[in-house]
DNA sequence: GTCTATACCCGGATAGAC
DNA sequence: GTCTATCCGGGTATAGAC
């Protein structure tokens, strides 16, 4: 992380990485509806315009941590599912890391849901999310054998548990802390458990699908 | 409605409500984040000075559009309540006419979670939020007895998981239109039954609370 | 690759007249 | 209760020099 050379200018540095970097900070402290480009020159010492050589405008740099966003995300959860074998522990894995993830790296979250690209314009963003839904897909196929509805329904509710607590947890519903977090990703663990006994309940009559 | 008086101005109606009402439009099309009094006065013909002789600022406009927001929650769900009485159907009915109301209601719904009003300055907020909370309660506690830990687990669940649904709706992720709606809202309603079918493993060992 | 300078637009909010 | 006028600050993005 060269911040400064001699005279507190970057002439040299990887002044992308570094914007990128500095956009997370700013990003976890005012979120990304109020980060601006200029603020993260600032910050770095750096002209207004500088940026610009890098990043065409202000949605490019965002895509740029869109993607990163997924990454990360993505990253996150390998470990837990690399050492858990059981399909419901392996789901409810997913569903608990997902939340710690949300809460550890706030500004990326953020980026992921607030940042008003359009994943259309910037298409690499989707290929970003790709390797997480198959990972779903794949754990949730297992628990429901043939029926890829009942399949479907089950990943869908899953993640909209997992981004609901994740929500819970980041509107300060469960305190503040890393007991806060805990008790947040223990609960959509524990959610996730609860959906997958219940799946049966999630497809069939009565309701016209 | 008077939206305009012989001039086009409003020299007497009640500015007030009619910045309400434009302040929802003008959510609904761009998003709480870019919405700005400026852009309202223009809409109503009126001076950017206007509103700041019925608001104080910005955020006292928002604070009132989010206790209308969670008052029009509370009256969205009120008939779905009075017509059943199972109470594993009343809980699920809720949470069907969240996402349903998060669909039909998108400004509204946008203002209750991401305006950045803090309630703490604005009392009145968290006074208009309790019916709702307290409904929620009343409703969980029917099906969990005496078990106060599972009872507010389950409650948190059904809240996060529709509120996860509400948001991948509205991100598009059921399709578009009045079936992406119901489909929503369907799915949110039977993710509450499987919750509560599975409500026991929401709460007790392993894992430390 | 970064600088300086600049053009442009927009929003929040206030003072004082009518 | 609304107007006009105005101040202030901030962001995006470009042009052209170094």
């Amino acid at each position: 992380m060269p911040r400064a050379g001699k005279g507190g200018r970057y002439h040299h540095g990887d002044l992308r990485t570094a914007l990128i970097e500095v956009a997370i900070e700013l990003i976890a402290e005012r979120g990304v509806r109020d980060f601006s480009v200029a603020e993260a020159s600032r910050r770095l010492g750096v002209a207004g315009s500088a940026p610009y050589a890098h990043f065409a405008d202000r949605d490019e740099l965002l895509a740029a941590l869109t993607v990163r966003g997924y990454q990360a995300l993505f990253a996150a959860m390998r470990p837990a599912l690399a050492d858990i074998s059981d399909p419901g522990d392996r789901l409810a894995a997913m569903a608990g890391g997902y939340v710690r993830f949300a809460a550890t790296n706030r500004a990326l979250f953020a980026v992921l849901y607030e940042s008003g690209v359009d994943k259309a314009t910037h298409s690499e963003i989707e290929a970003a999310e790709q390797p997480l839904a198959q990972t779903l897909r794949d754990v949730v196929s297992v628990l429901t054998g043939n029926d890829n509805l009942q399949s479907d329904n089950l990943a869908t509710a899953v993640e909209a548990a997992a981004r609901g607590f994740a929500l819970l947890l980041l509107d300060g519903d469960f305190g503040d802390g890393t007991r806060a977090i805990e008790r947040a990703a223990d609960q959509a663990a524990r959610a996730a458990k609860a959906l997958i006994e219940g799946r049966h309940l999630l497809t069939g009559p009565p309701g016209e699908n």
